[in-house]
RNA sequence: GACCCGGUAGCCCAAUCGGCAGAGGCAGUGGAUUUAAAAUCCAUCCAGUGCGGGUUCGAGUCCCGCCCGGGUCACCA
């Protein structure tokens, strides 16, 4: 009876299908236990596409499977779900090019893919199954954007409220509204007064706006809004993308084709006012911290200046103002800055090419290039923009700004390394300190003028201004003397952290003037001693070319930058040559001449603190016929309304024609698909008015963002979740009072390619619901593990083109597989000679292998164990078909120990384990269990074997022992573990069983060996009773002949004594 | 370019609070079985932890500086 795997495999997985046996209830349903703490897993939502189950899926699904079984074994009420991600561009892709009606080729890709994930052995609950496009979970995906719509985001609860509440306030006069519609709260505190924006805040009540504007203000708050952006348009797939799904190519993600940008009015979603709370909840979730940082990043959140630059008109001839009616004193520019310390170095502006002050700034002799500059800019995608971006572009628009600290005149340019979409689309440019104004700068010839410097640096600004400030004290002096006074002050300065010039510069000369101080004069540098030879050997460079050249460079502000850098540094910088009348930085760190400047900057009224994040609003229209109809109707002069609740859900209208309608022009218009529907859909009249719908659909994330919830109570048709059940599958417990679980799924498994998109989305979707109080937890998914991906080597013709793996050999004719990765083999295909690589495994690299084929071969409970003994799981690892026997021999291994293969008699006896095998039984079961804890499954399989090598070596393995075995392998290996489980007699299942334990006191030897060091080396290797005291144990080290060898004549000093680890005797 | 992760035997990977570098698997080698091969079984070989410093009685593990590999982001002012 030899281990039949197909026969086990197949008899366990309609076993578990018919018995329902991972269907879990809810609180309240029949079969519910109350005492038993919850567990919620899930994988990564899949789609189902045609190319079906990777190995990639395998992975992901065999881990949290695993968590699942076990966590079920250790008393966790366990929910374990699994749905279908239906909706969106891949579905409709695929059936574009079959031409079929989507709804027919997803419902086929979820029979197809159902039947992979069974035949994997997953223990899904099935009953909580549902696609995103069932008509019911529509309902509740429009439900939420209808709420999205109707609220706003109060800056002060920060948090979600109806939008009628937002009314109440301004009706009341608890806020104001501010000349850039901004909300201030009326009787504000000082600190929220700067809210009132820069000058006059010219605060506007609620009753003084007109209907239109009252409109357009609550507009501006909703959290799903219309708005014309600048959008990722891809005319090939005829639709506009999220920025998330660009690549950095300037390609869509979906198909590659290229993206344009350009201007059109969409639905948005208002998650940049999440920003903070999407930032700061990332404390409180366990998640790798890779993964929290690129979201951080993405969020991009800076703090630094507003500055408003004043247009300067004198620079034009009066023909030119007579002609210029925007030559009012109060046009400014406005800039973003996060170094408004460098203010003073700001020697010219750049604007955005779609900046709308640029035809205002424009001089008529500039205007041609500036428009053909423009109409370049317009026309490059971004893929374009990548390549050019090695090199800077830009026109100078003829215009000049004054810099608002020291009224230079400074020329306002437009380059495309300016970005509309970032700050005000403006900034000051400060080559000296940026690295990109600084190679704009160097190609223009523009000034790059010193602010910042290093402590040496700065020393050497403080004293050639000095020294032109007294050039008398020099008049008799030598180059010699100059130079030494010069080390000296620098060395001061630096050595001393000294910041105050004048005392040093007092010091110095005292000194340099061969007087005699009096006993409190310091001497400069201690002396002119070693530590100002330091530095003088840092200066010399500098003074290569003559103390004068020095001076030069010094007074022309460029020490910094004769190195052909900007100097960027912020850590143990100062500010230098940044002061007028008013205001001083000079000498100051970056830190605190930020904070300096920007308080000066509000005083002046002129700039101000400004927060910014990167994140963009979410763009969530989609002009594809595959996606969820947004709730929405148009009326007849513009106005919107939501579809009414009760209507819902919005389906999508039968066509025969849902085609996307793509082009190869990308000036082409828009046209979704929606818009060939009938008018019979197309048209909603209620109360006499004719509305439309809205003819966009929405992404494919909107489904993903909240289907964790749905799981919870799929059937209930009066709320997207029902309380109970929310209550109690995501509240977690603390499990120790240190707060870093806020929540929600216990345990979410998934690839890190989701780490800004389904993940960023699904966060924000997830906080507003816990404003409206339909989520109880801040966030979604308290803990997420993010699992590597799965390589493979990969063969290419002499082209470079990848050919089929499969198919590849090696001299010796033998298949690649079973050799690949060695050393000096050579490999054809076809007869043709290729090479060899290594990538990620997929049909790119033509080197997939599915997950369907190993299960034919070995069995999936084989699949399951190799693709988790091949590595951390969390880790990238490297497929290897030839490893596979590894882990199929074990399960050979283990069914031989348990049964006679000849006579299919049970091997196993009631003899009581010998004491070695026991320990034996209860170390493994305690690496198991915490490795099962730490994920470490390749740790914990390894445990296993090594148990069973010991098993394979017993003429009569002991029933307990092997019984053991079988149940901490049940998670891993699910079908052999309960066939064998059955086969020992057992009326249970072993997934009903409880986990293992072991008893620590059963892993304890009488006596053990321990090794002794004598100064860290080891000298013997001692066997003493395991309770020996320390110094017993000291003992029994020195009675050692070796150890007393090299003990001999030496006195010890120290002895070590780590009780069961080692000895370590240090000698001297 | 910036950031993140990793580097232990021919290969994949273990090694708890810093405490004897080796558990497991693959490959290799020798043997058993076999007409032969595959499969199977038994036995066995193999490194001082990428490099250079430092802390320590003691470093794969901690600190500093590099090198290599993988990943992510990338004109974000």
């Amino acid at each position: 009876m030899k281990y039949d795997f197909n026969a086990i495999e197949q008899r366990w997985q309609q076993h578990w299908d018919n018995a329902r046996t991972f269907a879990t209830p809810n609180p309240g349903e029949s079969g519910f236990d109350a005492s038993k703490p919850k567990f919620y897993t899930l994988a990564m939502f899949p789609y189902p596409s045609g190319a079906g189950l990777h190995m990639g899926h395998a992975l992901n699904y065999t881990a949290t499977d695993i968590v699942a079984r076990y966590k079920r074994m250790r008393g966790f009420n366990v929910l374990h779900p699994i749905g279908f991600d239906a909706f969106g561009l891949p579905a409709e892709q695929y059936a574009v090019e079959h031409n079929v009606h989507p709804r027919i080729t997803t419902e086929k890709n979820i029979a197809n893919m159902t039947a992979q994930l069974k035949r994997l052995g997953i223990g899904y609950d099935w009953d909580r199954a549902f696609a995103t496009t069932d008509p019911d979970y529509v309902k509740w995906t429009q439900w939420i954007f209808t709420k999205l719509y109707h609220s706003y985001f109060d800056p002060v609860a920060n948090k979600a409220a109806s939008i009628s509440t937002l009314i109440e306030k301004l009706e009341g006069e608890d806020y104001y509204v501010g000349t850039d519609g901004e909300l201030i709260v009326s009787g504000a505190t000082e600190s929220l007064e700067p809210l009132a924006g820069i000058g006059d805040p010219n605060i506007h009540k609620w009753t003084e706006l007109t209907q239109p504007q009252r409109e357009r203000l609550l507009d501006e708050y909703r959290l799903a809004f219309m708005a014309e952006v600048e959008v990722n348009w891809c005319p090939e797939l005829g639709t506009v993308l999220a920025n998330e799904e660009v690549t950095n190519e300037g390609k869509s993600e979906r198909g590659n084709f290229p993206v344009y940008k350009r201007p059109l009015k969409q639905w948005m979603l208002r998650i940049t006012a999440y920003a903070d709370r999407l930032i700061e909840d990332l404390d409180h979730v366990d998640w790798p911290g890779s993964i929290k940082k690129l979201q951080r990043d993405w969020i991009g959140k800076s703090i630094g200046a507003e500055v408003d630059f004043r247009i300067d008109t004198l620079g034009a001839t009066n023909a030119e103002q007579r002609n210029d009616k925007m030559s009012g004193p109060d046009e400014t520019i406005r800039v973003y800055t996060t170094r408004p310390d460098t203010l003073f170095g700001a020697t010219y502006m750049v604007l955005a090419p779609e900046h709308p002050l640029v035809d205002t700034i424009t001089r008529p002799q500039r205007a041609e290039a500036i428009r053909a500059y423009r109409e370049q800019a317009a026309s490059k995608s971004s893929i374009d923009r990548q390549t050019d971006a090695k090199e800077k572009t830009g026109v100078f628009t003829g215009g000049y700004a004054i810099n608002p600290v020291n009224d230079e005149k400074v020329p306002i340019w437009i380059a495309d390394y300016v970005m509309m979409g970032y700050g005000t689309g403006a900034i000051m440019a400060v080559p000296a300190h940026d690295s990109r104004d600084f190679e704009f700068a160097k190609k223009f010839d523009l000034p790059i003028i010193d602010v910042v410097a290093d402590k040496p640096t700065a020393a050497i600004y403080a004293y050639v201004e000095r020294h032109d400030r007294e050039p008398e004290l020099f008049t008799d002096t030598g180059e010699e003397k100059l130079r030494k006074s010069l080390v000296d002050f620098v060395a001061m300065c630096v050595n001393q952290d000294e910041t105050d010039y004048d005392k040093v510069w007092g010091v110095v000369n005292f000194w340099r003037q061969d007087k005699t101080g009096t006993e409190d004069t310091p001497e400069p540098a201690q002396g002119r001693g070693s530590i100002a030879m330091i530095w003088q050997d840092a200066l010399e460079p500098l003074m290569a070319d003559g103390i004068e050249k020095l001076f030069e460079l010094a007074r022309e502000r460029r020490l910094g930058t004769i190195s052909g850098n900007a100097f960027v540094a912020t850590e143990g910088a100062l500010s230098v040559n940044s002061e007028n009348d008013e205001v001083s930085l000079n000498g100051n760190p970056a830190e605190y001449a930020k904070y300096k400047i920007t308080h000066y900057l509000e005083t002046k009224g002129v700039g101000k603190e400004k927060e910014n994040v990167k994140l963009r609003d979410w763009l969530f229209s989609r002009q594809r016929y595959w996606g969820e109809p947004f709730p929405i109707l148009h009326g007849p002069n513009g106005e919107i309304r939501t579809v009414d609740e009760t209507d819902l859900p919005v389906n999508l209208p039968e066509m025969d024609d849902f085609k996307p309608s793509g082009s190869d022009d990308p000036d082409a218009p828009p046209q979704p698909p929606l818009g060939r529907a009938g008018d019979s859909w197309k048209t909603v009249t209620i109360d006499g008015v004719a509305y439309t719908r809205e003819l966009n659909t929405m992404p494919n994330w909107a489904g993903s963002c909240w289907y964790y919830l749905r799981y919870l109570d799929n059937k209930n048709s009066d709320a997207l979740v029902g309380e109970s059940a929310e209550n109690y599958w995501m509240l977690s417990e603390k499990s120790s009072g240190e707060g870093t679980h806020a929540g929600g799924v216990d345990l979410y498994v998934g690839g890190a390619e989701h780490a800004v998109l389904h993940l960023l989305y699904a966060r924000f979707w997830h906080k507003f619901l816990y404003d409206l109080g339909v989520a109880t937890t801040p966030e979604p998914f308290g803990r997420y593990f993010a699992q590597g991906y799965i390589q493979a080597y990969c063969y290419r013709d002499e082209r470079g083109f990848p050919v089929d793996a499969s198919k590849v050999v090696n001299a010796n004719g033998r298949p690649a597989a079973e050799v690949e990765g060695q050393k000096g083999e050579s490999f054809t295909c076809e007869g043709e000679q290729v090479t060899e690589e290594f990538g990620k495994m997929g049909k790119s690299l033509k080197n997939a292998i599915g997950p369907e084929e190993i299960c034919e071969q070995y069995g999936c409970d084989t699949l399951r164990l190799y693709e988790m003994y091949m590595g951390p799981l969390d880790q990238s690892k490297v497929w290897k078909t030839a490893d596979i026997v590894g882990v199929h021999r074990f399960l050979n291994r283990l069914w031989r120990v348990v049964f006679n293969e000849d006579s299919g008699e049970l091997r196993v006896t009631d003899d009581t384990p010998s004491e070695e095998l026991d320990r034996k039984v209860h170390a493994t079961v305690k690496r198991a269990t915490e490795s099962m804890e730490a994920m470490a499954f390749n740790v914990a399989i390894a445990a296993m074997i090594e148990l069973n090598n010991e098993l394979v070596k017993q003429d009569a393995p002991p029933r307990s022992a092997v019984e053991t075995l079988v149940q901490l392998l049940g998670p891993i290996a699910p079908h052999v573990a309960e066939e064998v489980w059955q086969k020992l007699g057992h009326e249970t299942y072993l997934a009903d069983t409880d986990w293992p334990t072991w008893d620590e006191a059963k892993l304890v030897q009488d006596t053990i060996e321990m090794p002794v060091q004598v100064n860290g080396k080891l000298r013997a290797k001692i066997n003493i009773p395991t309770n020996s005291d320390q110094d017993a144990i000291e003992a029994f080290a020195k009675e050692d002949e070796n150890v007393q060898a090299h003990l001999d004549g030496k006195t010890i000093r120290k002895v070590i004594v780590i009780k069961g680890r080692l000895i370590n005797i240090v000698v001297g």
